[in-house]
This record gives C-alpha cells, sequence and structure tokens, in this order.
DNA sequence: GCAAGATAGTTTGACATCAAAATATTTGAC
DNA sequence: GTCAAATATTTTGATGTCAAACTATCTTGC
C-alpha cells in the first residue's frame, strides 16, 4: 500500500511496526494514550484466543476477588464503568456460574454478587495471563514504570468524574 | 455507598476525584493506561456536547486534511483502524457533506474520499476544541511529555501488528 | 398512610472496535 | 481466454462503552 505525503518535511512518521502517525498527531498525547492502550488491549485479548476466557470478564472478576461481595452499583463504581455496562457482562458471568447472586433482604431492588469456586478458579487462570502480559509491558516500560503510572494517575485525577 | 476492603493494609487507594483502584491493579500499565484514556476520552467528548460535532469525526477529517485524498484501505492504516470500523463513520461523513466519494477509473472495487469545503470548516472547528483538549492534557503532563510520548510509542511498536 | 422523590437495576439506542464471512472486481497462471 | 487467487469494500456478529428512559422498590415529608 502506498500513502503518498503532501511533501517530504512533513511527512508522517513511521514507526518500526509500520505504523504511519499524522503529523497532526504526533505531539499529541491523547492520540498516543488511546493508541497505546489499543494495542495493549489487543495485546491481552490476543493472548486469550483460543481459550474459554473473556477478557471483559477479568477486571470483574478480580475485583470480586478483592471484595468479597459487591452491589452491581458498588462494582461499576469500582471498577469505573456505567451500571448499565455491567449488566450483561454479570449475566454472562452468572450464566456460566462463575459468579452468585444473592438478594439483599432489605431491599428488593437490590442483590450483590460474589464468586464461586468455578470463579475463582477462573479468575486464577486469567490472572495468570494478565501477569504475563503485565510483563511484557512493564519489560517495554522498564525503568520509567513508576513514573508512567504516576503521569496516567495525574491525568485520570484531573480529568476524571470532572 | 460503602464499599468495605477485607483489610486495613490491602485496602484499595482513592485519589482525588473519588476514584477506587483495586490494590490488584495499582501497579499496573494497562490499567492506568486503559482508565486514562477512558477520562481522556470522555474528557473530549463532553467538550463536544451540545454541538453537532462526533468525537469520532477528528481523527478521519484530520487525516483527510494531511492527504489530500485516501482510499478507505489506506485511510484505515493511517488510522490505525480496521477497515470494517470505517464504513459507518464514512456513510455518515458522505451524507453530511463533509466528504466526497470518487470512483477509481482503473479499479471498479476502490474509490478515493477527500474532504468538501464544509468538511474542512467542520475539521477545522473540530480541531479548535481538540487543541483545547491537548492543552488541557498538556498542563497535566506539563515537563514529562516528550518522555510520556516516548514510552507510549514504545508500546506501540513493541505491542503493535505483532 | 400516601404521594413525591430518590435509588437499584435493566433496557434501549447510538457509537466504536475487531474478526470473519460475503460480494464484487481485478490480476495472474496457464 | 478462462479459472483461480488476491484485493477492496461491506456486512454481520460479538464486545464494550455511555447516557437516557423505564420499572420496581424504598424513603421521606407531611
Amino acid at each position: 500500500m502506498t500513502v503518498s505525503a503532501k511533501t517530504a518535511e512533513d511527512s508522517p512518521s513511521e514507526n518500526e511496526s509500520d505504523v504511519l502517525i499524522p503529523t497532526a498527531f504526533r505531539d499529541v498525547v491523547g492520540y498516543h494514550l488511546r493508541v497505546a492502550q489499543e494495542v495493549s488491549f489487543q495485546a491481552f485479548s490476543a493472548m486469550l484466543e483460543k481459550s474459554d476466557l473473556k477478557p471483559g470478564w477479568y477486571s470483574i472478576l478480580t475485583i470480586l476477588s478483592e471484595y468479597d461481595e459487591l452491589t452491581p452499583s458498588e462494582l461499576s463504581r469500582v471498577c469505573g464503568r456505567d451500571r448499565s455496562t455491567l449488566t450483561s457482562t454479570l449475566k454472562g458471568l452468572a450464566i456460566r456460574g462463575l459468579i452468585e447472586r444473592r438478594q439483599n433482604p432489605n431491599d428488593q431492588r437490590s442483590y450483590s454478587v460474589s464468586l464461586t469456586d468455578e470463579g475463582r478458579k477462573m479468575h486464577k487462570r486469567l490472572h495468570a495471563v494478565a501477569r504475563e502480559h503485565d510483563r511484557r509491558l512493564d519489560e517495554i516500560v522498564g525503568k520509567d514504570k513508576e513514573a508512567l503510572i504516576a503521569i496516567l494517575a495525574r491525568i485520570v485525577g484531573a480529568l476524571g468524574k470532572g
């Protein structure tokens, strides 16, 4: 595929994986953030290919393994996504017997979810893959890891829930 | 909302915007990457609320303003997303008269897209908002910007198209 | 008590994303 | 020339995201 740039001096750069970067985006933090997050997610997903594990389960199972019991709303807050986003994932996890729902006796609207033994096993398997992925990222990031996380956390703190 | 942690010493941390970070994710680059990208995107989207501008248009219009004419496949490569992802966005842009499609006389399967005058105007409007967003990010990131972009580019180079 | 408003969860609709399958067309081998 | 393989694009289906609308239930004020 040939893509011609307007002129030589403002022609887009090309990194080692042959991805063209439009000049208008070269110094834009948001762009690099998005692309990095996407390749990271794709790489994690690729590691789960051919398994019965789904990337979307990981954060939920991990959170539930830390907090024994949570309502969907609490879970939504901890994992940082909208309530409505969780509905279908929780349904899938329940159908597969990875989580249990327990009615709140004091509030008919509400229920809590917790891991089943199957869920704990599934979490362990997912966690092993996730750790492998983390190691890859750690290796790429190297000594800058602490600084990187600090900057990213600063972005979340400054823009989040704003 | 009350979320009880298992114990005090491994209880999740809380940053200034009241987002809980599960301990299992605290030192995980991928997690912070995802959350930072999400808040960045949400902040950009929020800036476009109440306007007729859509965040998804921005990268395409920007790329087209750099490369005068591209086929969907070329565009897909430059913006780093799958071909199929672009179809509906391009359709929307065409319907709104922001881009023009021109048949390739040598290949009936293929066509090229380019900005219309309306498209150029729309791109200018979006770019103004995007620059505002960039400034916000730059301010948050501060002197670490170059280093941050270098790390993110390293992640993309190492994991991308792998 | 009862009506109004708050809250918990789900549903729906708009967007994005990918991968795989389907179409249409071109290229290449013979 | 014809048929097979490659290519360009679209369609379809699975995920995942948000916001807004909807249902059911609970709480509050009176």
